[in-house]
DNA sequence: CTCAATACGTAACGAGCGTTATGTATTACT
DNA sequence: AGTAATACATAACGCTCGTTACGTATTGAG
């Protein structure tokens, strides 16, 4: 007996009667389609093919599964977006990557148009407060990773010392949080991948 | 007796015991905190100082009364956005206007932050589909005046032969939203005016 | 003064919300 | 086989949602 086996041991007690995985995933895609709030239990019961008790029972609360879905949408690999953003060759690179698989993903056909993080809750009421942070959370942590990654390009002269860190990676940021909107709105794969294209001509070539 | 009078002429019956504007102008503030399926009409005649009857009579019912509070939003002025990207002496200029209006207009103290057209309803359920078409029309109509004027401006020799007059202007629409996002997430109004800075280096410069 | 028309305050409607109590079925452990 | 623990299906909980009857108050017109 090995540790896998270990740490999946069966608890006692009657096992889930549906794949739990599958069940997020069917979660997760209802959420990325109408947002939090405005998804009601019922809708995600149907979505995900089990009953509220069912729901309650594997995930807590709908905030639960919500916090639960994000991550599985933010976190898909094994690398989180931060991560990748420090791993690349560069801050430019890094924002070009970032924006070109944006437009890639926001706009893979028999998925929602846009993006879980971008569109679930930019308002909302108060009752949604862990929601709304655990969304900001993510957007800064990806502004704050590749602001990092650009200044120390600039202190190492892959940037011109001219260059502003902060300005290039909060106008990146927004134009991934603006492409969701876009492809909500219906713009396809090609429009958007001008758009970075576009974005792109801000940021200032890397220095050989 | 002249054609004003006329105009304002007392219908029958018992007038409106409120201000109407002042009304509008609160629930107009309501949804842009909140967003329009998250507020509750409750909350909004809690904001507004009246009673739900009241409120039903005056402006018909929730989704008219957004409707009328969206065209209060986007038409503060005689003229329209549209309308002033199309009067502006080049493309480029009317980009750098509307971003910088906007990173104004975005962090305005005693103001919600952001955008009401942004924020109000990126995603939603399939009840509000006229909302969220409203609010659609909206942006591709700001989207499309500036990329008229953009081809416009490639054809008259502006900007250079080779710009993407489509691209360009999307991009410009995405950071607009964008920084929407950015203003709900606690950017003041310094750090969108280098947003805009930095966003603008995408432009071509006009030519002479 | 009467009448028609509109707004007002109170109170309630049916529907849906997120959530859970209850009793039964299924599993693991002894 | 018996017991503890968990999930199941059914049904319902209290609450809020957007909306509206209902009776009363206030206006303009004749």
């Amino acid at each position: 007996m090995n540790t896998a086996e270990l740490s999946i041991a069966k608890r006692p007690g009657r096992p889930l009667s549906f794949d739990r995985e599958k069940a997020l995933n069917d979660a997760m895609l209802q959420f990325w389609r109408t947002g939090y709030e405005t998804t009601s239990v019922s809708t995600l019961t149907n979505a995900m093919g089990i009953t509220a008790p069912s729901l309650y029972t594997a995930f807590g609360d709908k905030e639960s599964l919500f916090l639960e879905c994000l991550e599985r949408y933010s976190n898909p690999g094994p690398k989180t977006t931060p991560e990748l953003i420090l791993k690349a060759p560069s801050a430019r690179q890094a924002a070009q990557t970032l924006l070109e698989s944006s437009a890639y993903w926001f706009t893979q056909p028999d998925y929602p148009a846009g993006c879980l993080v971008a569109s679930a809750a930019s308002s909302g009421s108060e009752t949604s407060h862990r929601v709304r942070a655990a969304l900001t959370t993510i957007r800064k942590a990806n502004e704050k990773a590749l602001q990092r990654k650009a200044e120390r390009d600039v202190r190492e002269g892959r940037l011109p010392k001219t260059a502003d860190a902060r300005a290039l990676s909060a106008m990146t940021i927004a134009v991934m949080q603006g492409m969701s909107t876009l492809a909500r709105d219906g713009a396809d794969r090609k429009a958007l991948l001008s758009v970075v294209q576009a974005a792109m001509m801000a940021w200032p070539a890397d220095q050989s």
